[in-house]
DNA sequence: GTGTAAACTTACCTACAAGTAAGTTAGACT
DNA sequence: AGTCTAACTTACTTGTAGGTAAGTTTACAC
C-alpha cells in the first residue's frame, strides 16, 4: 500500500461518529473496521488500543469545536450571533447522528478512563465554559442580554442545559431541543 | 434455600447502582454476581436476560422517585420546597455514587433499546416534566418564582439543566451542581 | 533490481459477556 | 416420610471484544 492513504482519518471519522451515538463503550473495533471494508488489525494498527483510539477522539473533538466556534467566534463583537452560533452547532450537530456530546460519551464509563483521558476531557470543558462566559459578559455589557447572576455561572449552566437537553431530545423528539433553546433565549431576555 | 430470600432485591440494588454509575452498556451479570457472592446464574434465575434486568431497574427508578417526590410533594402548597426538595434529592443521589441519571444512563444506547423499554423511559420523562411543570405554575401563582417563558418550557430546560450538571458534576468537580442550583434559583428570581 | 519501511492482512489468543441445561438444596405441604 | 417447588449452583456453549505476531503488498530510494 502506498504512504498516503486515508484510512486513519476514516477510522476517526467513523469512531468519532460511534463514540457520539453510542458512547464509549458502546461500539467495538468491529464496528469500525466492517464499514470501512478493512479488517480489526488495520485498525489497530494506527490505534494500537482502545485508549490510543479514544485520545485521539478527544483530540479530533477540539479540533472540530475550535474550527466551528471560530466560525462564529469570528463575529467579533455582538454576543447574540455567538449564541445562535451555537445553538446551531448543536443542531446540526444532532440532525447528524450525534445525539449525545464528547463529555456525555465519557461520563458514562468515567471511572474507568485513564488520566490523561479525564485530563483531556476535563480541559475541553474549561475552555468551553470560559469561552461561553466570556459571550456572557459581553452580552451583558452591550445590553444584549439580561440575566441574573454572574456570568461564569450562567455560562455553566447554559452548557448543562444544552448537554441534557441533547440526550433528552433523543427520547422525547427533536423539538425539545428548539423548546429548550428558546427557554435559555427567554432566560437571558432576548424576544424573538 | 426457604422461599423468602432478598437476592432478587439485592441484585436489582446493585444493578440500579451500576447502572447509574456506568450506564447500560457499562456492567455485566459478573459484575452483580461477584460482589454479592452468588453466581451468574442466579441472576439469570431472576432476570432471565438483560432486558428483564433492565425493564426492572426502569420500574424500581420510578418507584424510588415516586416514594422520593412524595415526601415533597406532600407540602402542598408552596413550591420553592418543592424544588429544593428535588435539589437534594439530585444531590443526595450523585453522593450515593449515581452521577447520571436513568434517562442519561439509557440515552447513550437508546438506538439498541427494545420498545417497551424505550416506552418506559418516555413515560416516565413526561411525568418528570408534568411534575415540574405544575410546580413552576404554582410558583408562579403564588409569587414565588418570577420567571420568563411558559412553565412548562421552563420545567423542560431545568431538567436538562439538571441533567447535564450531573454529568458535567462527574468530571468538574461536585460544586459544579451547587452552581448551578445557585443559577437555576436565580434565574427564578429567588434570593437567598 | 534490491532493500527498506509503511500499511496493511491472516491467523491466531485470551478473556469475558450472555445465556442455558441439568443437577442440588432446603423448607413447606400433605 | 415423601413429594413438590423456589432458589439456587455447576458446568457448560456461543459469540464477541481487545489484542498480538507473523507474513504480505506496495511505493519509493538508491
Amino acid at each position: 500500500m502506498p504512504r498516503a492513504s486515508n484510512t486513519r482519518e476514516q477510522i476517526i471519522d467513523k469512531a468519532f461518529q460511534l463514540m457520539l451515538q453510542r458512547g464509549i463503550n458502546g461500539f467495538s473495533y468491529r464496528d469500525i473496521s466492517q464499514p470501512l471494508g478493512i479488517k480489526n488489525a488495520a485498525v489497530h494498527y494506527h490505534f494500537p488500543n482502545k485508549t490510543d483510539l479514544v485520545k485521539a477522539l478527544i483530540e479530533e473533538n477540539h479540533q472540530v469545536l475550535k474550527r466551528s466556534t471560530a466560525e462564529f467566534m469570528a463575529y467579533g463583537g455582538p454576543a447574540r450571533p455567538q449564541l445562535e452560533g451555537m445553538f446551531r452547532f448543536v443542531e446540526n450537530q444532532c440532525d447528524c447522528g450525534r445525539p449525545i456530546c464528547m463529555v456525555g460519551a465519557l461520563a458514562v464509563d468515567y471511572d474507568d478512563l485513564g488520566d490523561d483521558i479525564k485530563h483531556a476531557n476535563r480541559d475541553f470543558m474549561a475552555d468551553s465554559i470560559q469561552w461561553l462566559t466570556k459571550v456572557m459578559e459581553t452580552g451583558r455589557e452591550r445590553g444584549e442580554f439580561d440575566f441574573r447572576g454572574d456570568p461564569m455561572s450562567k455560562a455553566a449552566t447554559i452548557l448543562a442545559t444544552i448537554q441534557g437537553a441533547r440526550q433528552m431530545a433523543r427520547i422525547h423528539g427533536h423539538d425539545y431541543l428548539q423548546r429548550v433553546f428558546a427557554q435559555i433565549r427567554a432566560d437571558l431576555g432576548i424576544e424573538d
